[in-house]
Formats: structure tokens, C-alpha cells, sequence
DNA sequence: TGGCAGTTATAACACTTGTTATATTCACAA
DNA sequence: TTGTGAATATAACAAGTGTTATAACTGCCA
């Protein structure tokens, strides 16, 4: 419900496919900072960058999507 | 050669697609003001949106690459 | 041991974006 | 004519982002 929970998310993801940062950033099409930022607490994705997040993952992992 | 014609980019598919700003807002992921204002000349798009346009123009537009 | 490279955490600054509000223009109906 | 709604232009503010720089924390090898 409340998320911060985008946070983990994003974590996970890095971790069912081994990725650095630098790695998801680059094919997400955002900056290494942002990234980092969503790991650490710090932002929460902005529409677009949510969208894409979801997209990616439809894209990329194993089970697709999320809940 | 420096760009703004990204304005023109935007204006032109809009028209080809026949969309109001709101509409291809919409279609985009972004807010109504974000194409407004890339339209105007306000603002560059960032990294993502630049992306996520260009990956629009290729699925929706009829000759679907720039250039 | 020390150094080196890759990864991650953090910060500052300028710029972009989302939201909201207001104003203008225009076509069309009453 | 008036007015009503859709589309557009613009502004202000908070929040997200890109770039750059720095620091800490690895693991690995000479």
C-alpha cells in the first residue's frame, strides 16, 4: 500500500539479475544516481521513470510482475 | 544543428497523429505541462523522456525513425 | 602489507517534471 | 450577441533527475 517498499523493488531486481547500479541505470535509461537514490530511500520514481520501471520488469524477470 | 527542433519534433507528431497536448501527454507517460513546455521551447526533454519519445515515434508513427 | 579497481553512499547544483492555477484563444451552440 | 467548453500558453512551487565529485567499503593480486 504505503510504498517505500519501490525501494526493495528495486533491490530485488538488481539481485535476480546481478546487476551493479551502474548496470540497471544504464538500461532503465536513467543515471547511476538515480538509481541509487530510489535503493536508498532518498526519491521516489517519477511517473515516467515508474513506468519504465514496470516495463522493464514485464521485460525482464523471470515471474514478469508484481503482487 | 544545437536543437530546439525536439519542439518541432514533438509538433510534428502530434499532428500526424492528431492529439491534443493532453492526449499525447497521456500516451507518453508525462504530464500535459511537460509537452506544453517541450512544444514552447521551455524545456529539453530529460533522459528518459527523450527515450521513452523516440521509442513512441518508432511503435506509432507511420515512417517511425527520425532521420 | 599496500595498492588498485569496482561498487556503493552521499552531497551540491542546475535543470526537468508534476501539480495546480490562471488566462487566452477558438469553435460552436443557445 | 453571449456563453460555454476544449485546447493552449504561462507561472510558481515542490520534488525528481543528471552530472560531477568525493568517500567508504569491498575483494583481489603483486
Amino acid at each position: 500500500m504505503g510504498n517505500d517498499d519501490f525501494s526493495e523493488q528495486v533491490k530485488a531486481l538488481r539481485g535476480e539479475l546481478n546487476l551493479s547500479q551502474k548496470e540497471l541505470a544504464h538500461l532503465l535509461g536513467v543515471s547511476f544516481a538515480t538509481v541509487n537514490r530510489w535503493e536508498n530511500g532518498k526519491t521516489t520514481p517519477s511517473k515516467l521513470a515508474l513506468r519504465q520501471f514496470e516495463l522493464f520488469c514485464q521485460k525482464h524477470v523471470p515471474g514478469g510482475e508484481k503482487k
